[in-house]
RNA sequence: GGGCGCGUAGCUCAAGGGCAGAGCACCGUGCUGAUAACGCGGGGGCUGAUGGUUCGAAUCCAUCCGCGCCCA
């Protein structure tokens, strides 16, 4: 007889092969069928809400590892509150306006902003931003991500465009907003500003001049007669926007005799100019503070520049004394504004000099150059110059020098009210995780300016003010504010081109400072990080079933400086607190080698090539077994370890279900009437559960996880599955044995799978498919489980159990390596030990079956040892124990006692 | 150049002044009733570098190197 028809072996549809990048959509449509995510989220309606605001990504182009990895995690801590018992609506976001799609439009419609028609260009970005939009929200669905994909907010819709002006009207209208100039990157060729992402920088050969300013009020320092800063620049047409020179507070500076006149300079520089002009005599010598206030004169126009201090001063190259024109650089405004020094921008849009600078009005600034110099020359206000090749910024259509231009922008005032202050507040009550995000945002905060809302662009949202054509003031009223709102809440905020004046307007408005009738709209648009900063205004809302504020706000590093801090401040500003409770912040996704992804390096990794490859799931898996609060590595090896992870996990589930096939609640042991092993195997189960359910609530799923795969493969696989596996197989089919043990594999397995559904969702949902006896439709519809104390001493008992069972391990091994034996059931094990010991020992049901070997002797003996040899008893056919009986049998010669009941009691003789 | 952070075995992570540890990978081996599975055993380290504090440093301090984010 064949007796392996006689042992109830594991039987499972399950299969080990997980073949996700099939398997997935499969999930996916069921999912879609069953609507799961409006029904994992109902079941816990009335609750207690928890709401993750997810920050919008901006949709341009195909999602990368980062934002994936950032959606993912929002995934998990979703359905785990979800599966927690909270509320927990997920309306996902896009950022639609901005730069990059604006870009992307122009590249291919291959025209200038000056070219087209804007509402016509306005569609084209409008249709691109919802494209990729589109193709974002299935990506993100294919990660397994549930959320209201069918209803997500989008910054360009009318509603949305509509809080936004909303929001900058109360600002506006609680004094926040001003207008003042500011220098921009500006193309003199294409006439127009260019962001950041619009400049390349190439070699650009430059003049080099050092030029002289000479002191005309000392401030009582008694510095002398005939005595000059000397500064040195590549741009001279900056001159006559002069303003000001930065000396470094604590450099030594030096009064050196050239001739008849006195030239200061730093001291470090001084074997540099001495190259120039000769070895001269130092007169005298002032730290940079001391010689602040001084007033100078302008060389070129007729104007004063004063003497002011400043850290970025370097000692590395020209003099030590920086010319200064804040409307043409933008540390130079910065130094500008807070030293109170004039703004001056006699440039126009075409790049050539204004009327304020008389002597080159209407010239291009960079013909002026050596006009300038010559001028200086003869006025002998020069005292070297020279060309230099130096990295310049170029205009990326035109590929033109592009110069810093002052114009006048709408700026938000981080100071008003108290606002910073406010702020810093604020952000002492919020939860950063991990915890030094506390520390960026507030040296962030501290030291941020004030936010230039205004872009020179087209596809955004336009600030709604009108200028009056008489008075010249900007005007936005509560009724302005209200008008345009409603307006552009139907129809988007296209309307303030398509209208005019008056019908933007409402009827019969006059100048509320000149009563004037006659208006000029602003067509500056709103920076986009205004957008997504009120989004915490516009999406957490009632009527989306959301609230506010909001309890997680969940992104990478860099929002420190974007959106956590945008919306901070539209948030303290209008409500006067913060957005959210909590913010994590996770790392960025860098190559095997911790360099990050670029086109240039070759190593980007998309999406797409591991969920094809290896599907979503080990995409979710990889997420959170690298420790994603720093940079996550990615490569082959890692990914090759990931896959490692998932299949033990997917081995372990694959096992419990094949063993319980035949299992239904009915067949349920209550937990008194389990063996000890059992007992145990709920205990430490126990204790998995609550760690785990910590490691989630701290937001670390890479404990989670380690938690769950050791328990899995250290506790589960290693021992007591392998223990099992006789009662399961070998005993009669609704013996205590088996039963006892496919209770306790049920509650573990079903457990089990909900405690790694919000990590392995695929995984999670496709196993519990296959639970044999009576469930829900979905796995998101179960609750995490209760946590229960554990039995501390039991655990403690079988720790010193687990200890004997090491060094009994070791000595079979000894014995297999001399070939004595192979498998463990051929070993008897003697193990000599005292008195206190061997009753321990004895205290364990069939300790060689929890050993795996077919007999076990215990001798007494004042010293411990264990001795391992074979057994001298015949292997049951059927069981394959090692037994004295078997042999005896003269019907079963081949079985063990256990072996014959079990055959007859289960009718197969 | 500045601010914040990271650097421990081939990989992922522990240990936060007192013997550098786990899982995976690797090697060896057993089983053939979890079988592209599972069990058992083993080797593997100048803790990025240098210097300092200390009886003692992966750990504290300083400098440097490499990497990332943000800014200039």
């Amino acid at each position: 007889m064949d007796y392996s028809k006689t042992v109830y072996l594991p039987k499972t549809d399950f299969p080990m092969k997980a073949n996700l990048s099939q398997r997935e959509p499969e999930i996916l449509k069921l999912w879609e069928k069953i609507d799961i995510y409006k029904k994992m989220i109902e079941k816990n309606k009335g609750k207690e809400k928890y709401i993750l605001h997810d920050g919008p990504p901006y949709a341009n182009g195909h999602i990368h590892l980062g934002t994936a990895l950032n959606k993912i995690l929002k995934d998990i801590v979703v359905k785990y509150k979800s599966l927690s018992g909270f509320y927990t609506p997920f309306n996902p976001g896009w950022d639609c306006h901005g730069m990059p799609i604006e870009h992307q439009v122009f590249k291919e419609i291959k025209k200038k902003k000056n070219e087209v028609d804007i509402l016509d260009f306005r569609k084209k970005a409008y249709e691109y931003a919802k494209k990729f939009k589109d193709i974002q929200k299935e990506e993100f669905k294919r990660l397994g991500v549930f959320g209201e994909w069918e209803s997500p907010y989008l910054t360009m819709s009318p509603e949305y465009e509509g809080d936004i002006i909303k929001a900058f009207g109360k600002l506006y209208l609680s004094g926040y907003i001003y207008q003042t100039y500011k220098p921009i990157y500006w193309c003199i060729t294409c006439e127009t500003a260019l962001a950041e992402a619009e400049i390349e920088y190439y070699e650009k050969k430059s003049p080099s001049i050092f030029v002289k300013f000479k002191i005309i009020d000392d401030k009582g320092k008694n510095l002398g007669e005939n005595i000059y800063f000397l500064i040195w620049t590549t741009t001279p047409w900056t001159l006559p926007g002069n303003t000001g020179i930065a000396l470094h507070p604590d450099f030594k500076y030096i009064i050196l005799q050239n001739e008849d006149e006195k030239i200061i300079i730093a001291e470090k520089r001084r074997e540099e100019i001495f190259k120039i002009i000769g070895e001269k005599n130092i007169l005298d010598e002032f730290t940079g503070k001391e010689l602040e206030g001084i007033i100078c004169k302008n060389p070129v126009v007729d104007r004063s520049s004063k003497v002011i201090l400043a850290d970025f001063v370097s000692e590395e190259e020209g003099t030590g004394c920086v010319h200064i024109a804040p409307g043409h650089g933008e540390e130079d405004y910065y130094v500008g504004v807070k030293n109170h020094l004039e703004i001056i921008c006699p440039v126009n849009e075409k790049g050539e000099f204004t009327e304020q600078v008389v002597e080159f009005k209407s010239m291009n600034v960079f013909k002026a150059d050596n006009l300038i110099i010559e001028k200086l020359k003869k006025e002998g206000k020069i005292l070297f110059s020279g060309e230099i090749l130096h990295s310049y910024p170029h205009c990326w259509r035109c590929k033109n020098p592009v110069i810093y231009r002052s114009t006048k922008q709408w700026f938000l005032k981080i100071d008003h009210n108290n606002l910073r202050e406010r702020m810093l507040e604020e952000i002492k009550k919020v939860k950063w995780v991990p915890s030094e995000g506390i520390n960026r945002i507030t040296s962030m905060i501290s030291l941020r300016p004030d936010w230039c809302l205004s872009r020179q662009r087209l596809w955004g949202v336009f600030i709604p003010i009108f200028y009056c054509q008489d008075c010249g003031k900007g005007i936005l009223t509560e009724e302005t504010l209200e008008k345009i709102c409603n307006l552009v809440r139907e129809y988007g905020s296209d309307i303030w081109i398509e209208k005019n004046n008056k019908e933007l307007l409402p009827d019969g408005f006059k100048c509320p400072y000149c009563f004037g009738e006659n208006f000029r709209k602003e067509m500056d648009i709103l920076d986009v990080w205004f957008d997504s900063g009120v989004s915490h205004i516009s999406v957490l809302k009632e009527e989306n079933n959301l609230s506010w504020p909001s309890d997680l706000y969940l992104e990478g590093s860099d929002q420190h400086r974007g959106w956590f801090q945008t919306s901070l401040i539209t948030s303290c500003g209008i409500f006067d607190s913060a957005p959210y409770k909590t913010v994590l912040t996770h790392g960025f996704v860098v190559d095997g080698y911790g360099r990050k992804m670029s086109k240039s390096l070759g190593n980007v990794i998309t999406p797409d090539e591991i969920i094809r490859k290896y599907g979503a799931e080990i995409l979710r898996l990889w997420t959170i077994i690298e420790n994603y609060q720093e940079d996550v590595r990615i490569s082959d090896e890692i990914i090759k370890n990931v896959v490692n992870g998932y299949r033990v996990i997917r081995n372990t589930i694959r096992f419990l279900l094949g063993n319980i096939y035949d299992f239904k609640k009915e067949d349920m042991i209550p937990y008194d009437k389990l063996f000890e092993v059992d007992k145990l195997a709920i205990e430490k189960f126990k204790l998995t559960k609550k760690k785990v359910r910590e490691y989630y609530e701290n937001f670390a799923f890479n404990k989670v996880f380690e938690e769950i795969y050791n328990f899995c493969n250290i506790f589960l696989s290693s021992f007591y599955l392998d223990y099992l596996k006789d009662r399961l197989y070998t005993y009669s089919k609704n013996s205590i044995e088996r039963k006892a043990a496919q209770t306790t594999l049920s509650k573990i397995l079903l457990e089990l799978i909900i405690i790694i559904a919000p990590i392995l969702s695929f995984t999670a949902e496709e196993s519990y498919q296959f639970i044999p006896f009576e469930k829900k439709e979905s796995v998101f519809l179960e609750d995490f489980p209760e946590i229960e104390k554990e039995d501390r001493n039991l655990i403690e008992r079988w720790e010193r159990f687990f200890e004997i069972r090491k060094i009994v391990l070791k000595k079979i091994e000894e014995k297999r390596e001399e070939k004595l034996i192979g498998g463990s059931l051929e070993a008897k094990v003697i193990i000599k030990c005292n008195r206190e010991k061997e009753e321990f020992l004895n205290s364990f049901y069939k300790l060689n079956t929890l050993l795996i070997v077919s007999e076990v002797e215990i001798l007494n003996s004042d010293d411990f040892e264990v001795i391992v040899e074979k057994t001298k008893n015949k292997k049951c056919q059927r069981c394959w124990v090692y037994f004295p009986e078997v042999g005896k049998n003269g019907e079963f010669p081949q079985l063990c006692e256990k072996c014959i009941n079990v055959l007859k009691e289960d009718g197969f003789i």
